[in-house]
DNA sequence: TTCCTTGCAAACGATTTGCATTGGA
DNA sequence: TCCAATGCAAATCGTTTGCAAGGAA
């Protein structure tokens, strides 16, 4: 989201980091690329499925989002109920955060500004130090109720 | 953390609890609400059954912690690679997070301090007001490298 | 006796994998 | 041709559930 890309500049970005290490930017996967891309959120395997259900069985839905998280173009995120979700990884999307609805489990990104984010920086750098971690990134999560939910 | 209180104190407030919404506090239920009192972070179902292995079935164990979720003693708490961890629940344990090691895995609980915690609430509520989000909590995991793993 | 709790085994749902087939480079 | 990518079916793994037995109120 912080970064702003065309379609066509994502898809490049995409196409050569999987050349980088040797995997194919086949029609498959950059379907599921651009359906995680335009999603507002983190997306289930199943979520992606209703989306492709008669051109890619599951098996092989999972396949290629596991490919794609293994070259580094997509991120194993959240994780609610059991099932895992897919997002871009960061340096494709941007550093953002998620609003977690506790009543329908929905998942929705959000960006926070630069202000905001080097004071969380900091925040997080110095609990991490105070154990002796090394601090590489965070992830917040609120959580409450969405606009739909509340209506 | 952030609440100090005695074993015998904590395990008093648990036992009112079930009271309240009438669940027994047997043995093996107190087994397991100590058990997880005493680890340094959240618990999969796996790893507290390692300690009660011969005591308690895998199927006993899921029902307490069910049971203790939902009688509101427990959390289910982050979950990593398709596991669920569970921890006490935040009126029982205070308000934390968690360093997550991206190495070895370990969760591992930190305390902000009261002056960042505002700070924090008041971000998150910023963030989520703007999305038409009602903010209830958050939850913040700082991913990096633990100190044994650094070593 | 009457429920709640427990154990065991079977069932489930999400995800993974073996193997044969297909399709690009 | 050759190896990566795909499809299908079977397997795995964490977790849940049905049902009969044990226990406390």
């Amino acid at each position: 989201m912080a970064l702003s890309t065309t379609a066509g500049e994502l898809e490049e970005r995409v196409r050569s980091r999987l050349d980088d290490v040797d995997v194919r930017y086949t029609p498959g996967r950059a379907r599921i690329v651009r359906l995680i891309e335009a999603a507002r959120g983190p997306q289930s395997a199943a979520e992606l499925h209703a989306v492709v259900r008669d051109e890619v069985p599951l098996s092989s839905l999972y396949r290629t989002l596991d490919v794609l998280s293994e070259a580094g173009v997509l991120e194993r995120s959240h994780r609610v109920e059991g099932v895992t979700l897919f997002e871009l990884a960061e340096w494709l999307r941007g550093h953002h955060h998620h609003l977690v609805c506790t009543e329908c489990g929905s998942v929705v990104d959000v960006d926070a500004g630069t202000k905001d984010e080097e004071i969380l920086g900091a925040f997080t750098e110095r609990i991490a130090t105070s154990q002796g971690f090394l601090a590489r990134g965070h992830r917040i999560d609120v959580e409450g109720i969405c606009s739909r939910c509340a209506a």
